[in-house]
DNA sequence: CGGGATGTGCCGGTCGGCGATATATGTAGT
DNA sequence: ACTACATATATCGCCGACCGGCACATCCCG
């Protein structure tokens, strides 16, 4: 699963939402960063529906717009929960081996 | 960067490795569950070495057999701390938000 | 002498992300 | 009335990363 992905699911984690939102929800997680493109979403919320990741929580028409509302289904949750744990792994074995790096013989200079 | 390349940089994050060496310490590092393929690495070696993110720290030939050892530059440490805090704060706020969750009527009325 | 571990490297397919584009309605400014 | 922007959904083709498979070479063990 790549970052876009997670990133779907993570504004999907609270509460329902529909794409549009989702791409505002996203901008915001990320404070901005991240602006996810419709290609983008659309593309990702196939695939997570046929994963069965996510479901269509409702269709209704808002001021005459269509509006197509996705929820995280419990296998979504879990799997969520899953690449969470992972990643966080991932972030603290990376942090501990920068941290404990062999230390190059002229920084190493310094503490001598 | 997608996991692959970030499994990479943190395999080099203590110490210099040539390419056999990366792929087995990337499944230690995952509990042997990512079995890096030579097309993924050599691929991604080469792609990180145009980025400047490693570097090659020697070249020498043991047992008959060549072997190049890559080492993270400064801007590869640099770019893998970067990652891997922004990875840890999108694992959080995953995990904040499924236990904020809007708790469904149905799992609700348990604790009715 | 065959098989497995060590070691590097290429090639083609596949899949996900991305930019561009299209369509349609409501709202606000001029 | 016209224009521009926000809201909202959707498709298409390109590209780059990943991956499986293959090739090549040496060393060690049975």
């Amino acid at each position: 699963m790549q970052e876009p992905t997670l990133l779907l699911l993570t504004a999907l984690a609270d509460a329902p939402r529909h794409g549009y939102a989702l791409i505002q929800e996203i901008a915001a997680i990320s404070d901005g960063r991240v602006k996810m493109r419709t290609g983008t979403l659309y593309g990702a919320l196939d695939r997570l529906l046929g994963q069965g990741l996510i479901e269509v929580a409702a269709e209704e028409v808002v001021d005459g717009r269509a509006r197509r509302t996705y929820a995280l289904t419990d296998a979504g949750r879990g799997a969520l929960a899953t690449e969470a744990e992972r990643l966080r792994a991932v972030a603290t074995e990376a942090e501990r081996r920068l941290s404990v790096a062999v230390v190059s013989p002229r920084v190493r200079g310094a503490f001598a």
